[in-house]
DNA sequence: TTGTAAGCGTTATCAT
DNA sequence: ATGATAACGCTTACAA
């Protein structure tokens, strides 16, 4: 019988001596006494019971083999062979967790780790700075879809992942890209809804403070805005809208006392990260003297900032960022199962307040 | 016409229709006609020269290949081949993302991420929640290594996976459990220079408020108190600490009076989850009558809860939440890397603030 | 019902 | 300096 020659043979070198490699399904076979493609196959026993044709006794032992060992499959393997992950990835193009708490996406993960949990999904966050090279994006192959968040988007970069068919999703809208997949708040809706509200308490003059920003997030509150006047049958002149680089040293006390004395009764601030719309409004009203829902209402179309938190809770809305999470991993696991949903803007919620009341009645 | 049956070869099956294919390294190979090892030499070329023997035309050709190609590596085929996975774990034995932003892990992350970017890792979050069954920790293994955080940890899975030489790393003291690696704060040090500091402002009597607790973090702060007023060389009695079960209702304004007229001129909080024994207190003083760093001084051994950072800073410090995160991942990755490294206690930061000042003179 | 083996796209080793 | 080739750990078509 013919030697096996037995000279060094290329590939890998030996696992360094140091640490423990974790189980594989080969270990897990040889501890079952079953060949290693049976592990496979009774460890991805479909429950529909679909090509699932294994003895149950060689089920437990393969069960009992793989627990004991504490056996998990390796993702890169899973995934190279074709196969699923479990894994959903989280890119932001910033750091996922800002130092700076306010503008972090932390409520947003809290409501897609919710949905990924209860999906069977873990989440990978690909963390954003180590990579730094251009394929620093290409690492969310290794997950079987991607969500990503953030301002700045590498256009370049995304598309491709789309163009390969890789299931991706963007929080918050984005229809600069063809093809990608997005959740969003319905800012106009919402935003119609708080001037309506306005409109009701019979306010005829409302002015809108936003920053100078061309961002959805800006422009689709300026449109619900205008939406909103016009529903009411109110003129949305040019003037009806304050767009301000610099807030905080545009809109001061005189300039809120000229508007009002002009037959302005309702001001609305749009949301910023910064809030400083807010403020600015909020500071200049006080600055004039007047009352807040007495003499001037106020609306804030999005959440205060928490630095605020104390103060009296502004009318406006509530972007729901739990359920845009949740949505969005949705959309994303939809792409992934190759069903090609398509998940509708995620309504905000009214937030009454206590800054806004009834017009007040014109004195003669 | 009759179809060439093209008979089914074993092995993968097709790719699943959504998935378009990408350029492989052989493609690259072809196109610039060398083999496929080759352009992994030339794409993993380390820039210390080390190793690096290809001459600079095939290089070039190699590199405009897989430029034209558009090539990027796929992350699983790379990873399963370096037999580095490059994530680690966060296992949280609550949710990661609790809808509470006050009581969560939030603070640690920020480090955790930067830290693990740095080292080129990615983050797997698992939540106690998702898995649900008990071996429910065992999943953590598909990381290189795993972090934990949270009170309740289950000894048995955890201890399984230290058996199993699975690095592990537990961000908060933890010596209960043989073997397993911590990183925790230096409560005692930051306790004792607090003490020091308002013995030095010439308190001779300082009372601790603590709640009823046995978690290390209050522990450590008792006898970092103890510690300080042993090397101020004062009296450390029994009645210099109140452990309350309820702080609120047991440290009231009366109480306080008491131990002021008994010539108590310093109190000291320990921060705890909810912030009880601070806002007790305070609450109290403010009852009793008393300015805070002129009558009595006030210290609290941890940084203020968000909805009292409107207050005056108190006296004390700050537990440096980032940099815990950070020190966990080091030592992680350390433990990955087969050196079993030591990361000692981080320091706290002195906080001077504002709730402690000189000792009042005593009236004849 | 179970085993055999191909192939996923890399990396790393040896031989040329 | 470059080319073969063996792993890496897994899924799955097909043979037994």
């Amino acid at each position: 019988m013919e030697q096996p020659r037995k000279r060094a043979k290329p590939g890998r070198a030996p696992a360094p001596a140091g640490r423990k490699s974790r189980p594989r399904q080969a270990e897990v076979a040889r501890l079952a006494g079953v060949s290693q493609a049976t592990v496979s196959l009774v460890l991805n026993a479909r429950r529909d019971g679909k090509g699932a044709t294994i003895s149950e006794e060689t089920r437990q032992r393969v069960l009992d083999a793989a627990r004991s060992l504490g056996y998990v499959p390796d993702p890169a393997a899973r995934r190279l062979a074709a196969a699923r992950n479990n894994l959903l990835g989280v890119f932001s193009f910033t750091s996922t967790f800002p130092t700076d708490v306010q503008h972090s996406y932390y409520p947003f993960l809290v409501g897609v780790e919710q949905e990924a949990a209860a999906r069977g999904y873990d989440l990978v966050l690909f963390t954003a700075s180590s990579g730094g090279g251009p394929d620093a994006l290409s690492r969310v192959r290794l997950a079987d879809g991607c969500l990503f968040l953030g301002r700045h988007v590498p256009r370049a970069e995304l598309k491709r992942l789309v163009a390969d068919g890789f299931p991706v999703v963007h929080l918050g809208r984005r229809e600069e890209l063809e093809g990608l997949a997005w959740v969003g708040a319905d800012y106009v809706s919402a935003s119609r809804e708080v001037v309506a509200h306005l409109a009701d308490l019979g306010h005829r003059r409302i002015v809108l403070v936003r920053e100078d920003d061309d961002a959805p997030a800006s422009t689709d509150r300026q449109q619900g805005f205008l939406d909103g006047l016009d529903g009411a049958g109110l003129a949305g002149g040019p003037d009806s809208v304050l767009r301000c680089a610099d807030p905080v040293s545009e809109v001061t006390a005189e300039r809120v006392r000229e508007l009002v004395a002009e037959g302005v009764t309702a001001f609305v601030a749009e949301e910023t990260d910064t809030g400083a719309a807010w403020q600015a409004l909020t500071g200049a009203v006080a600055g004039a003297g007047l009352s807040c829902p007495g003499d001037v209402s106020l609306a804030l179309l999005g959440s205060p900032p928490p630095e605020l938190a104390a103060g009296p809770v502004p009318t406006g809305f509530d972007v729901p960022r739990h359920e845009l999470g949740a949505a969005a991993v949705r959309l994303l696991s939809a792409q992934v199962a190759g069903e090609e949903a398509d998940e509708p803007l995620v309504a905000c919620e009214f937030r009454a307040g206590l800054t806004a009341g009834p017009a007040p009645v014109p004195e003669p």
